[in-house]
DNA sequence: GAGTCCATCCTACTTAGAGTAGGTTACTGG
DNA sequence: CCAGTAACCTACTCTAAGTAGGATGGACTC
């Protein structure tokens, strides 16, 4: 016998193999990076052997969009939660993004898979992550939309673009700075989004 | 005897060779994306054999990299050479951005080329990556000086990551509407950078 | 021209890892 | 107790990254 502590692995329903599979591939992803994270490896990690990821993800890309869309629903509802009942505008930008900085403190992980996206492009699952991308800026857009002329459609869609970019591409940049705390990273990022430059008109 | 018009295979300078090799692999990663592409086809395209780019670029990463550098400096030398003589800070802004959006336009594989830079993220090149992005935000970074006590670095930097991460965002946005001209989209940045969203309390 | 040196270039492999064919076993409801 | 099926496995194939070791054009001496 060589099981000598090892609980024996256990069937398990789909449902609950597949979240199992998702957490696991999410450390993985995170730690190795996408290219270098092995299939063998996740499922071996997960006590499964590799077929049962195919079976469930169909394949590697997948597996990381599945754990994509996990990603980005958490960040999503905790932005949304944050901005309910904020008594103005001005108050539900600034809450919103601290829940997005503290979110990208809190949850390593997750954000981590989200800058992973990039690496799906030019595949079939690049139409998907535009999707789950869609699902983020539209929660902008919707509050965009109170500050321009409902016709300029097309301008509230580039702003809220330009602000998730904006908060994406620093937040990153924290990351290399550890004193930054999430109060910071909001203030920066609303003293331009709400002032702009042209207030130190000097 | 095989070979029946096909001009002979010439040996070349390194430094030539080299040129073609990139200017290949450019066009291939950016039809096929990083993953897609394969060693063995740019090699045939190129007219040389596989081992030849190992010689010269040491790995896939690595030949990918040397694109991306290649790009990076053309846009770097376009927005640079854009703001020189500029009467004001806002026109120097404006003109750097125009600049921008007028290049991701005119020099879609260049531009393609620097959206795969996220493909080499946990792989050994990614600091060299990073390199790469500073030459941008550093650029930014000191136009912003200007605007913020100069003790503030860290709210300089910060900014200019803010600034590089909206304008990426956009310019991606920018691809799926061929109608948004660059001068548009230089206009929804200006108003949004300038001015900020305060203007319309309504 | 004949020899020699080295940078350019090649053929022919190894290896890692994505993805699959086809069969086996544990649980579930009758 | 006996299907029937959902969960699971072993043992492959195949593509593409990366490499070992050798051949060759051509520039430069003598």
């Amino acid at each position: 016998m060589l099981l000598v502590t090892t609980a024996k692995r256990k069937r398990m329903p789909r449902a609950e193999r597949e979240r199992q599979m998702i957490e696991v591939a999410e450390r993985v992803f995170t730690e190795r990076g996408y290219a270098s994270a092995s299939m063998d490896e996740i499922a071996e990690l997960v006590g499964v052997s590799k077929p049962m990821l195919y079976e469930y993800f169909h394949s590697k890309d997948g597996l990381l969009l599945a754990c994509i869309r996990q990603s980005r629903a958490a960040l999503r509802e905790v932005t949304e939660r944050s901005i309910v009942g904020a008594p103005s505008a001005e108050d539900a930008l600034r809450r919103g993004l601290l829940a997005f900085f503290v979110f990208i403190r809190e949850r390593r992980e997750a954000w981590s898979l989200l800058r992973h996206e990039m690496a799906l492009i030019g595949t079939p699952a690049a139409d998907e992550i535009e999707q789950t991308r869609r699902q983020q800026t539209d929660l902008i857009a919707a509050l965009m939309s109170g500050y321009f002329d409902s016709e300029d459609e097309l301008r509230a869609e580039a702003s809220a673009e330009f602000v998730v970019g904006a908060c994406e591409r620093l937040a990153i940049w924290c990351e290399r700075f550890p004193e930054v705390t999430p109060e910071m990273a909001t203030g920066y990022a609303m003293d331009m989004l709400w002032s702009g430059l042209s207030r130190s008109t000097r």
